[in-house]
RNA sequence: GCCCCUGUAGCUCAGAGGAUAGAGCAGCGGUUUCCUAAACCGUUGGUCGGAAGUUCGAAUCUUCCCAGGGGCGCCA
């Protein structure tokens, strides 16, 4: 906010100047404090197209600029840089906003309603989800977050794979786990089967609701039977699981559903329409490499099923017809190629393709004790979200996920995460958050929080450390914004570290609460309200919680 | 072989064209009659993987090379 502001000022500056401004120029917090609070390249950008050197120009404007009383100081540094020291009744004037906002403090309708589609997690209904599915969880339902706060209407999707062979290898295994134990001797069990526990614990469950009944269906019935049964245990396992994570999604699209409502069929329809589809060994191939694929896809396999990039493809159709104007995609790593594909399909269909984003999140290694953790569903050798949750906390498992960039690999050792609990960034933050709630108490102790607030208190905050918690506050809407542009949740957590680290900072070297000087301690306390207020937004949009105490 | 991601301090990572590259942790030395020491202060530590290019200016953009991780099924 405070940006623009002093872009608006220099805009005006330059028409009354008659100083041409066709190129875009920014404003920004320099990162060395000695440059002033704010600084623009403006002169530097402009003094080609002015037809004169950056220095003169930095040099016009800034004396034109020296008669606002909003700035303390404007400075000419550098190759032509043009710094601004603010005044403190700005930031004073800018704090009184920030607090009459309350919790609205960083809404805005910048995203003007627009319909964006998230989906994210859609991991396979065969086991608990696993590590990488957390990441997603955290970093889609933070993004959701941010989005909605600055205006646009994102909705959370799972797409759930219930149709394809892998839950046809479920069923198998739950039925192997079934007949040991009513004592059939199963021989070794299958590579192929899924070996985790829960198949086991899932056996356990049906047996004693249904027992012998069971094994008296057919074949076929019992096959099917046990597929409802584990998909929907499955799910709810999943679904608990990101519960706990806070993780609460708007919409679950079963793959199953899609293929009853005939969408298969009519989109095999469509992409022949289209003149990109052939027949070839006895199955059905989309010419995917005339559109930019590595190599063409089979839709319909020679034993006549079709394969998962069909009702995939459908589902993404369902999405535009929705009304949604973006679709982003969060994937694993692993979903890489599977990308030219689905551009190809759209290309082919005729769908403006740049309405489809896809964000790949890197994977998760565990570490153990040193040691790299291989994972494997189908071994049964996985950590679970669960395991994670238990072991660090929702709150510094979410953080820790946030923290790192999409793109970014992302290694957790498991027992350093036990270790050195108290001295992971999220505790530094909460506890920020925490002392604040403290120093709040103890000024109602003392009988010194006033009722209300008053406005003339605001001249008191002058002191350096004032007025850059003051400048961080500001920064909070922009950032917000930036967020939801491009994608980058990650940025919260460095905002949290800093604004953390200025008030841990502030309350070290500053009485807040001292009787003696009522007024002054109602001011710092002011500031302090708002500080932890601003806070507990940011954390709410992270999905952490804000404790009053720790 | 092709494709994706990564390479910044001992470790984990920020830094999306700006000035002297930052934080946390680890290391070293300090701070508590006073609002929580899960903190603060000071200090050590960097050829931003390498090379060339683009420009007033590059950790950031482009190209090439090197190293690490992952993906390349009529699986999902």
């Amino acid at each position: 906010m405070i940006k623009e502001i002093i872009h608006a000022q220099l805009i005006e500056c330059l028409e009354t100047l008659g100083i041409s401004h066709e190129k875009e120029f920014s404003v920004e917090i320099p990162n060395n404090t000695e440059y002033g609070d704010y600084s623009s390249n403006c002169a530097m950008v402009l003094a080609k197209e002015n037809k004169t050197s950056p220095k003169v120009l930095a040099e016009k404007i800034s004396k034109a600029l020296k008669k606002n009383k909003d700035f303390k100081k404007v400075e000419v540094a550098g190759p032509g840089f043009i710094n601004f020291v603010l005044s403190p009744a700005l930031y004073q004037r800018i704090f009184w906003d920030i607090r009459k906002a309350e919790n609205s403090f960083g809404d805005s309708d910048f995203g003007a309603e627009e319909k964006i589609l998230l989906e994210f997690v859609s991991a396979n209904p065969t086991g608990p989800l696993n590590i990488v599915s957390a990441r997603a969880a955290a970093f889609g339902d933070t993004l959701y977050r941010v989005m909605k706060k600055v205006g646009f209407a994102p909705v959370r999707e799972f797409y759930i794979n219930d149709a394809g062979n892998q839950v046809d290898i479920l069923a198998e295994s739950l039925e192997l786990r079934l007949r040991e134990l009513h004592g059939d001797n199963i021989g070794e069990f299958p590579y192929e089967a899924y070996h985790g526990e829960y198949v086991k614990h899932l056996a356990q469950k049906l047996n004693a609701l249904e027992g012998v009944r069971v094994f008296m269906m057919t074949e076929k019935d019992r096959m099917e039977h046990l597929k409802d049964f584990a998909l929907s245990e499955i799910l709810e396992m999943q679904r608990s699981s990101l519960e706990r994570f806070d993780v609460v999604f708007d919409g679950w699209v079963s793959e199953k559903a899609l293929r009853a409502e005939g969408v298969v069929e009519e989109v095999l329809s469509y992409l022949t329409e289209a003149d990109c589809t052939y027949e070839k060994d006895d199955a059905i191939w989309f010419a995917s490499s005339k559109f930019g694929d590595d190599k063409d896809r089979v839709l319909m396999k020679s034993d006549g099923s079709i394969t998962y990039f069909v009702p995939d493809l459908a589902y993404h159709l369902t999405k535009l017809q929705r009304g949604f104007t973006t679709l982003i995609d969060i994937f694993g790593p692993d979903h890489h190629g599977y990308v030219p594909r689905i551009r190809a399909a759209f290309q082919a269909l005729g769908y403006d393709e740049k309405m489809l984003e896809i964000i790949f999140l890197q994977q998760v290694n565990i570490f153990e004790g040193g040691e790299r953790v291989k994972m494997s569903k189908r071994a049964g050798k996985i950590v679970t979200m669960d395991d994670l949750i238990d072991v660090v906390g929702k709150d510094a498992a979410r953080y820790f996920f946030i923290a790192r960039k999409a793109s970014a690999h992302l290694n957790f050792d498991l027992e350093l995460a036990l270790k050195q609990n108290n001295e992971n960034p999220v505790y530094y933050c909460q506890y920020a958050h925490a002392r604040i709630a403290s120093i709040i108490k103890k000024a109602k102790k003392e009988k010194i929080w006033p009722k209300a607030f008053k406005k003339e208190l605001l001249v008191k905050l002058n002191k350096p450390e004032e007025l850059a918690i003051i400048q961080k506050l500001a920064d909070l809407p922009e950032l917000l914004r930036l967020i939801a542009i491009h994608r980058e949740p990650h940025r919260l957590a460095t905002y949290m570290e800093e604004l953390s680290a200025m008030i841990h900072k502030y309350y070290a070297r500053y009485q807040i609460v001292n009787p003696k000087s009522k007024e002054l301690s109602q001011a710092r306390l002011m500031l302090l309200e708002t500080t932890k207020n601003v806070m507990a937004i940011v954390f709410d949009l992270m999905g952490i919680s804000a404790p009053e105490k720790m």
